[in-house]
DNA sequence: AATGAATGAGTCTTCATTCAT
DNA sequence: CATGAATGAAGACTCATTCAT
């Protein structure tokens, strides 16, 4: 008896909480918070009620799990496109399309992230609104170094506009019917205009 | 023949739906959809469940009035305020000014209709959307009045840039503590700026 | 003021009722009494809440006034059927074969008798069983007139499984497809041959 | 790979919907089908809101599945009955007598049966007289099997006037006070008897 | 670690009935 | 006699969570 938790465990454990995970971001996407039940999140991985509460304190917690790792995704592909590109207008505009594009491809976290997390718990609205103001800052920090280059304007504010402007814009194409929508590269062009433009910086990229 | 329906009965008859209605905006602002209850809002309003149904076929519904009025009072709002402005540049600019103010002077309707309205069943997304997309149709038009002095943009995408912006920027500071919000008025003229610049317009009100 | 109530008010006011009772026997033969609601029958009848509590005590009391005068009906069918005929087996043919064609012809009250009218409160379910319990009695009274013919029965039994084939036989008769039924004629015919012979008078009536 | 689900737990669970069924037909039986609520049966059986509804979709539900079992009940005991005997008349009174028995000593699934059954929602009422349907098909079959020495009859009517006859008997017998009752054999005899005069087989068993 | 039966607090909703006008 | 707004008791049902096996 000398192993009591072997490595092969520890990483089927693993396997079975992501699978949770896995397909609690489909439910929630597609049916919302209140309509996904915890029985079908069970039937859905196969496992049962049981093992959902091994792995999860609650369906608050599955929730919040969820919430930060669409966050972290996100932020996974910012860094990633920003990290590709030197010029810092061209950072923020590939930045703008980088986020549109992802909450495209991956509807049901953008619908997570977007419509079906709010309204809920004080908890989970903090996970989301978190999530957003890191993008803001982002955006903010990208301001601050360029402050000489632009006009004064109050970076906080600027920062919401900027991210309400992508946030809406793809929650708007993803109501849109597949065969109405333009592809999303076109509008996620013309949304870094708008906001380059917002910053004085429309000249600089185009 | 006698008056079987006089106009005092009427006229009682709209005070109670009308009292029903300003319980479920306070509550609905404050604790949202799910966690306010047909028994709160009757307790509230001082009458009783039957009369609830009476008025509203159920809890969708109420909500559902609740949001359509909030939407009928934006736009009554924006209808005044543009009126009173001639100078299409102007329009924009009072249009984005007045839609925050309105919402952070209304703090439970703008939760309502920013917060608490997402997420629910498709019949109330809706009608949340078709408000924010009046909205949009609103700055289409008007930037389709300014067509010859603007640069060639997508009026749909813009739009959607335009009204995210103010939406997130009330979001942000309704969520901002008290004491450390700005005054609106500077927040709102921000946000205006900076829309105007996103249309390429930066100039013409400063 | 000689006339509080004049004739013609007394007139109208029984036209009322009557109204209603008529509305209420559509309504109950077809929904059943709990999906009845006062709201319907006063909708249907063109009155109003306040009037149906006028004219009956509560939803109960014009339920048994409907039974009541569904059993006055038959009785009234039955009596001036048997009238119109002399010889005693014949009589009893006639019996059977009236309170089927009228039960026939008037499907909402067949319903209500036969259907809607069990399982309510004891009070109703007396009146049902009192209408049945007449009809039995009918046909007591008839086979003692016979008791010298015939060979030695139990009455009571025996009325019970005379009335029982009848109603059993309507009930079929009214849940089979129209286009499948068989004319009632032939129907009530035959049930009239099985209960004369269960009464050993088979061949008195053919 | 141990038992995840023991037979032990198979057997409780089995043990656990019996025992709500067994509650069941007693409130059904004794106070109806609208006047039995779900805590009546929850609290008779000792169990929970929850455990009713893991074991039934809803109270329509476990209505049925009383009303299937009342039917299942029925026909063991005719088969059984019949079974034991081989003359075709006699087995014809036997089964008529042993219905009888049957519902007279089981009076709250007789109640259910014959009285609580009716005007209720479209599915029970089919189940209610599928199992009428079924006992007069049995009597059709029979009567088949001696078209040849029976005179010329309808099946179809002659085997309902012999299931109604019964049922009403046996409603009769189960309404009467216990004191003024005859012993249920007696009157099963009576109806065995009239039932078979009125296929003309009256000679044939006595 | 896994299972799934058991729990029960919490809500919405219906509708017969009353009564002020 | 007529009206219809107002009442509130009563019941069905859901689902997150627990715990014995």
């Amino acid at each position: 008896m000398v192993y009591r938790t072997t490595p092969k465990m520890a990483e089927r454990k693993d396997a079975h909480r992501r699978k949770l995970l896995a397909v609690a971001i489909r439910r929630f996407g597609r049916q919302g918070y209140h309509a996904t039940t915890v029985p079908h999140i069970v039937a859905d991985s196969g496992s049962s009620t049981g093992s959902f509460y091994f792995y999860f304190r609650n369906k608050e917690d599955i929730f919040a799990a969820v919430l930060e790792s669409v966050g972290e995704h996100i932020s996974d592909a910012l860094n990633e496109a920003i990290a590709a590109v030197r010029d810092p207008f061209l950072q923020m505009r590939t930045a703008v399309e980088r986020l549109f594009l992802f909450l495209a491809e991956n509807p049901d976290e953008a619908q997570i992230l977007i419509v079906e997390s709010s309204g809920l718990s004080p908890r989970l609205h903090r996970i989301r609104r978190n999530i957003i103001s890191s993008h803001c800052r982002s955006v903010e920090r990208a301001l601050q170094g360029l402050s000489g280059v632009l006009p004064p304007m109050n970076p906080d504010v600027v920062a919401r506009c900027w991210v309400g402007a992508v946030y809406e814009s793809v929650h708007h194409w993803l109501e849109t019917a597949t065969q109405k929508r333009l592809p999303p590269e076109k509008i996620a062009q013309e949304v870094a205009r708008f906001n380059l433009r917002g910053i004085s910086a429309g000249e600089e990229v185009r």
